[in-house]
DNA sequence: GCTAATGATTGTGTCGCCGCAACCGCCGCG
DNA sequence: CGCGGCGGTTGCGGCGACACAATCATTAGC
C-alpha cells in the first residue's frame, strides 16, 4: 500500500530520534508505575494532569485528551467520585461545568508527575557538559 | 501514599528529559498511523518488528514482549494468519517453534520501521551541528 | 522407565479505551 | 416565545490487551 520509504541509518536526525525513542518508549516507560501509585487508569491520570494544569470544561478537556465528550464525562466522573477533581458552574453559561483539581487531585497529580518527569539514570549519570547541550538543543523544539 | 517528591525544574536533566517525552509521547506519537499502515494492532505491530529483528521461540518472544506465553501464540496466531510469519520446528528440541519473518511479513515490518523511526520535522530542521552532538550524546547512553 | 520441568496451545474472563446514539437542559436568535 | 444549537450526561457495545488455569507434547534428570 503505502510505498515505503527506507530510513537511513547514517542520517543524524535518524539516528537521534531512534535513540530517544527506544529511551522514552522502551526502557524508561513508567505509565504502569504512575497509574499504580496513584491508583487510577492511565486516561484518568492523563486527565488529572491536563485539570491540574488548567481548569477547564468537559468539552475542553475532551479536546485536550482527544477524547469524545461522553467518555470525558466518564473519565472525570471516576476522578470526582475519588475526590480528586470537582464540577464548577460556569459563572456566565449554566451549561458548561468547570473541572478543577481538589487538594488531593494535586497531590496526586504531583505524585504522577513525579514519577513520569523523574529523568532515568542513564540520562543523569551523563557529564555536565552534555547535559547542559541537550538541554539546550531540546529547548529550540 | 507515596512520598512525592518533588522535581526540580532547573536540573538539565529534569528538562531534557521532560522535553523528550514531550516530543516522543505528545507530540509525535504515530503508533496509531503504523497500525493503520500494516494493519494490525500495536501490540501485533511490536511483535511482528520483533520476529523481523531476530526469529526465536515463542517463549522467547513473549519475554521480549513482556507478556505471557499464552498471549504470544494467540499474538503469533494473527500474524501467521495474515502470512507474516511462520513457525518452524527447533530442530533439536522438538517442542519448541521458531517464529520467523515470511517476505510479507518483512516488507511489513520496514513499512512499521520507516513510520516509527520517521524523525520529527522539528528534529529535521535542527542545525547539523546540533543533530551531530545530539546523536553523539544520545550515543553515550 | 518414571517423574518433573519446559514449551506451546486453548479456553475463559477481566479491564481499560472509546465511539455512537439518544436524551436533557440551557443559551441565543429570530 | 419557539426553535436550533451547544454542553453535558447516560447507556450501549465493540475491540484490544492482557492474565490465568488447564491440557498436551516433549525433554531431561534420577
Amino acid at each position: 500500500m503505502t510505498a515505503p520509504r527506507e530510513l537511513d541509518p547514517a542520517d543524524p536526525a535518524v539516528r537521534a530520534w531512534g535513540r530517544m525513542r527506544a529511551l522514552v518508549v522502551d526502557q524508561h516507560d513508567r505509565r504502569r508505575e504512575a497509574c499504580e501509585a496513584v491508583g487510577l487508569s492511565f486516561v484518568r491520570v492523563k486527565a488529572l494532569l491536563e485539570v491540574a494544569r488548567e481548569p477547564g470544561t468537559l468539552s475542553d478537556l475532551a479536546d485536550r485528551l482527544s477524547v469524545d465528550r461522553p467518555y470525558a464525562t466518564v473519565v472525570v466522573d471516576e476522578l470526582q467520585k475519588r475526590g480528586l477533581v470537582r464540577r464548577e458552574h460556569h459563572p456566565d453559561d449554566r451549561r458548561c461545568k468547570i473541572v478543577s483539581a481538589t487538594p488531593d487531585g494535586l497531590r496526586a497529580a504531583a505524585t504522577a508527575r513525579a514519577i513520569l518527569g523523574d529523568p532515568p539514570p542513564v540520562l543523569r549519570a551523563l557529564p555536565a557538559e552534555d547535559l547542559a547541550q541537550l538541554d539546550r538543543i531540546l529547548a529550540a523544539l
